[in-house]
DNA sequence: TCTGGGGTCCTAGGACCC
DNA sequence: TCTGGGGTCCTAGGACCC
């Protein structure tokens, strides 16, 4: 038996927290540079605003029903995913945690679990303000559905228990094929090509049909959709096999010189990632790219693979090789204003395979080990490549404080 | 003017091996 | 006239998730 737990508008209620005032009142929550909406509250949605939208083209609406913009401020975000999931792994016997904003709970052995749930809900409000929906059934996918089920009809109390067959039944008859976990908007289309449009639709499809007219994904979510669960919850998540650091400019980039600071910049991240995942990488490919959306000029995007000797994890060879291929797809004349870097070729260690004519390349794994401590704690240093003036920085211009993580941003009670 | 970032898995096709 | 069978590995592209 699976609970799927989900926080409510995670990002736009992490920024009402705070600020007790906003609460009732519309807010939306903007994607890295200011982009688009990726969160909005019960509010901004009930207003119509659309996931997704950039921005610039609700501007009107914004200013009409003075709805309150943030920045995406992923330090509080995370801090506050940190503490309902600490809440959660408190209370139940097993926990995956999904996403930023969601886990499921092993849940077997529990006697009681509309009380269950509505537990959880009490204890995480109580502790952080946030509000969770709760979905529980014998399969993840049922249980997603069944939390799905908790957000939408208020009568529920945000707690759905599918133990029975017959409510299985009558939820999927409810919900449309689109919003079962692993059908997008491409399947749906197929999907509604065949009369396929509910869930129930889709639970009804034969599974060896679904496996040879799709592929074995779909199939394993018809059989979870039947009650045959067919995927685990998975405690320990799975090393990664990529690290992509990427980033819009608040600036378009038309110099060289600036975009070898942002190559710099989105390598030392990574690789910083990559040593807080305990890995080691051997592969990495850097991509620039002017604006697609812009029409009326030419556009350019390119991308280069490069690969090192051996699997490492230090930020200065592989800083070498980025700028090497960064020169590679660098044309002048364009207005950049997105690149990024991915490493890859993993491995769990570093073993060392020397050719025989390789040249030795210096140990920095202990500078990198003192980089990372210096920044885990007192301040932040990094490589001089990386720029001073970073001019094509992200836009943020609505970021609210670090509320929870740094010392002056704490909150102050009168 | 202004349109995010970070992942995973599956499949088909090509290159290569014996 | 007639040209096998059984594999692996890699990559690109496409789908999905949050």
């Amino acid at each position: 038996m699976f609970a799927l737990v989900d926080c409510n508008n995670f990002y736009a209620t992490c920024e009402t927290l705070f600020r007790p005032s906003l609460r009732g009142k519309p807010v939306v929550v903007l994607s890295n540079n200011d982009g688009c909406v990726v969160a909005r509250s019960a509010e901004a949605k009930a207003l119509g605003i659309k996931m997704g939208v950039p921005a610039f083209q609700i501007k009107e609406e914004i200013d009409r029903h003075g709805i309150e913009i943030f920045s995406s401020n992923y330090t509080l975000y995370a801090d506050m995913s940190h503490r309902v999931m600490r809440i959660l792994a408190s209370l139940a016997p097993a926990v995956e945690i999904y996403s930023i904003d969601e886990a499921f709970l092993d849940v077997c052995g529990i006697r009681d679990l509309h009380a269950f749930g509505l537990a959880l809900r009490t204890t995480i409000r109580q502790w952080t303000g946030i509000t969770v929906a709760v979905g529980i059934a014998p399969t993840k996918t049922l249980a997603k559905l069944a939390n799905n089920g908790a957000k939408k009809y208020a009568a529920t109390g945000g707690v759905v228990v599918l133990t029975d067959r017959q409510r299985q039944r009558k939820l999927m008859s409810l919900t449309p094929v689109d919003t079962v976990w692993g059908v997008g908007r491409k399947l749906t289309r197929k999907l509604n090509g065949l009369g396929i449009h509910t869930a129930l639709d889709l639970c009804q499809g034969d599974v060896h049909n679904i496996r040879r007219q799709f592929n074995v994904v779909l199939a394993r979510t018809v059989s979870e959709l039947q009650g045959i669960s067919c995927l685990d919850l998975e405690q320990v998540p799975s090393p990664k096999k990529q690290i992509v650091t990427s980033r819009s400019f608040g600036q378009r980039i038309i110099e060289m010189g600036d975009m070898r600071q942002a190559i710099s910049e989105f390598t030392e991240r990574a690789c910083s990632k990559l040593r807080k995942e305990g890995q080691y990488a051997r592969a990495i490919s850097v991509f620039i790219q002017t604006n697609p959306f812009i029409k009326h000029t030419p556009g350019y995007a390119n991308c280069a693979h490069g690969s090192l000797p051996d699997h490492t994890n230090d930020s200065f060879q592989f800083c070498r090789l980025a700028q090497r291929l960064l020169q590679q797809i660098w044309r002048e004349g364009y207005a950049y204003n997105k690149a990024g870097v991915m490493l890859g070729d993993f491995s769990p260690s570093t073993r060392r395979q020397i050719t025989l004519f390789a040249k030795p390349v210096r140990d920095n794994s202990q500078i990198m080990a003192a980089i990372d401590r210096i920044n885990n704690t007192v301040g932040t240093i990094k490589l001089a490549t990386t720029g001073i003036h970073q001019q094509w920085a992200m836009r943020r211009e609505r970021l609210s404080p670090a509320y929870t993580t740094r010392w002056q941003d704490i909150p102050l009670v009168r």
